[in-house]
DNA sequence: GAGCGGCCTCAAAGCGCTTTGGACGCCGGA
DNA sequence: TCCGGCGTCCAAAGCGCTTTGAGGCCGCTC
């Protein structure tokens, strides 16, 4: 069991793959129902939880696992049962690198607790840009997964196409615009959200809303600019194009808009802003015109709740007013979603694929209060 | 080979765990080697690379293969090789939500990199921080893996003992303070790091240097201020307790910890900071002092080289005079020494545990000059 | 007291691969 | 011409498990 066996003297090795030495390698099947005084048979079904063995054998069977520490192995469990209990996450290396890199870190941290909970794996694969496509084509072809799950999905991802193809079920977590066919997804209803927050500020009088947006090539961002021109036009509010910033979602990025808008003839009141990062710089910018977040000029944020990225005030009110919604959650929901799915797929290989929207939940903190009588413009206060 | 095999028709299923549909299941061995019109033994010797097949086979084979899009099932060779070809890397959920995580994931990605070059595949596990042990020995007991790598070593990490008693075999990024026994690690010389920043920083003239480091829970924090009490002690500086900050690694932190320093009466010319997060709150809070950094005060950090977080300058020099060490570089040899070690072990039960010190490499930046004339203080330029 | 479930065992057939021990054909050398 | 030897391939065992089919042994009920 421990590391001081016998050395197994493996002498004159004819190849250099061998197998490994057993010291990893715990009891089999077979040692196990011998040390308890039961078959093979027996002990299998009673820790698979098969209706043919009594209750007390049962009991009996999972007790001496546990205190023996004995687990059928993964490997030949899984060759005759024809599933890997594993999925598969493939990360290409550029987008490894990208600023989206902690969105990717939380969600796929969500999954893997749910992966855990249900008895599966992950696997993780990060690869050079080029070899995505090839790497699932493995993926499929050596079995290693039952199922893949798909982040930071592109517009016409390209991805779809290819896992149709190869027969391998997947998730994405989000959406893909221009999708050919029905996919599973899980996403964020990102125009809701923020067609809440521009209501939100409509209703505190704001007339002159800013959108500080992600990037459009991301489906999220497009989502979101369209839920917030929905909001000014049912609220009867202009949509002026230079309030409307689409960039990295980054301090810096959110800082050079924000003060960009500041500088405008008639500035904006309000911010509906696509990342707490971004957030913190349009607050510098804020701070920067001399106006008071919450007072001169209110902010609305969609938080992502990364965990390590906290929203919270001096006090118990969150610092920010946010459009909530967890990504760690969202990739333990859409891990969940997944595993059905692949179950649902092996009965039924027609079986439809799982979507779901969820909801942002709007909260009140202290970047938001009612539009200040006059347009205030950073020099109204002086 | 697609998905628009017939339906396979699973009917009155006995039990709930089934076998999966074909669906994703590929050709197997003797598919392929009939295919091809050799036997499935020369198929596989010539796949697996050994010498009992002619060249010419070989090629014909390989080329099948890639045609065919045939790979070997994964689980069916592991089963019969003993080996999972597969690196376990277990993260519990508290540390995957604190601020090390961005740290965790670079690493993971760069040793990620380096098992998909050696065939190897990584099994990332988020678990309940209560889980953790109980994960080593379920990863053991079934089989899953062949080794593990360590994150975020702690003092007397009890992981260690844990993994030697289940003769696991592992490797830690970082080092364990406190070992009772020989163990595999890669690490950055964080000790030599600090010692030349603070060296460099004598040069230049500085007698007044601070440090603002990590918490001292972690081991290269500890080594990290060795070195920097070394490099002061040769150098014949006074090592000022109040000078020396240990703290979260945020920007926060970093900025609260220069504020404070500059608002004592024999303010630092010079910062040695833990990491480049910190190192934007010093900058803050020497602009905030109205010096200008580089000139009026240096600053040395310590960069990990996370992808999403560049010290580009505004022209080619960086911004930040740096001891630069990649994470992601560091979890990819990790990876290779790991996977070289689980062979060794494989081989040899007693081979001894490989270890490494990483050099970081110190680059020159713009945040460096010689101390100012005078001890400047916040008033000094006024 | 025969019959019947309930619980369990045994034996065996795979899952798809690697690896061994042999066998087959073909070569050059004697 | 025959034979050893080499290069090549084959048949079969076995990795550890699940799953089936065929009973066997109880203690019940009727």
């Amino acid at each position: 069991m421990a590391a001081e066996g016998p050395a197994d003297t493996l002498t004159a090795v004819r190849h250099d793959v061998r197998p490994a030495a057993r010291e990893v390698e715990a009891v089999n099947l077979k040692e196990f129902a011998a040390a308890i005084g039961v078959s093979p048979t027996t002990a299998s079904r009673a820790l698979g939880g098969y209706p043919e063995v009594s209750e007390a054998t049962r009991a009996r069977v999972v007790a001496a696992a546990a205190r023996h520490g004995y687990r059928p192995n993964t490997r030949a469990r899984g060759l005759a049962t024809g599933r890997a209990m594993t999925i598969g996450h493939v990360v290409p290396r550029a987008a490894s690198e990208e600023l989206l890199n902690p969105i990717f870190t939380e969600s796929i941290a969500g999954a893997s607790e749910a992966y855990g909970a249900a008895g599966y794996a992950l696997r993780l694969s990060v690869v050079p840009d080029a070899d995505e496509a090839r790497t699932y084509r493995e993926l499929a072809a050596d079995g290693s997964v039952d199922g893949v799950m798909l982040h930071a999905p592109r517009v016409g991802d390209a991805r779809l196409a290819l896992l149709d193809e190869i027969g391998l079920p997947f998730l994405v977590h989000g959406r893909v615009p221009g999708a050919r066919r029905p996919y599973a997804w899980l996403d964020v209803d990102n125009a809701r959200a923020f067609e809440e927050g521009a209501g939100l500020l409509l209703e505190l009088g704001h007339r002159r809303i800013a959108l500080v947006n992600g990037r459009e090539s991301q489906d999220f961002a497009i989502r979101r600019r369209r839920g917030y021109e929905a909001a000014l036009a049912a609220g009867g509010a202009r949509c002026d194009p230079a309030l409307v910033a689409a960039g990295d979602m980054t301090e810096a990025a959110g800082y050079r808009a924000a003060r960009a808008m500041f500088g405008r003839p008639d500035p904006p009141t309000a911010f509906l802003v696509s990342s707490m990062i971004s957030a913190i710089g349009v607050r510098r910018a804020i701070a920067e015109a001399d106006l008071r977040m919450g007072e001169d000029a209110s902010v609305v944020v969609f938080d992502d709740v990364l965990s390590y990225l906290g929203n919270d005030g001096p006090d118990e009110t969150p610092l920010f007013t946010a459009l909530r919604s967890s990504v760690r959650e969202g990739g333990r929901l859409a891990a969940g979603m997944l595993i059905a799915h692949v179950a649902a797929r092996a009965a039924d290989p027609a079986a439809p694929p799982p979507t779901r929207l969820l909801e942002a939940e709007i909260i009140r903190g202290r970047s938001t209060g009612p539009a200040p009588e006059r347009m205030s413009s950073r020099h109204a206060r002086a």
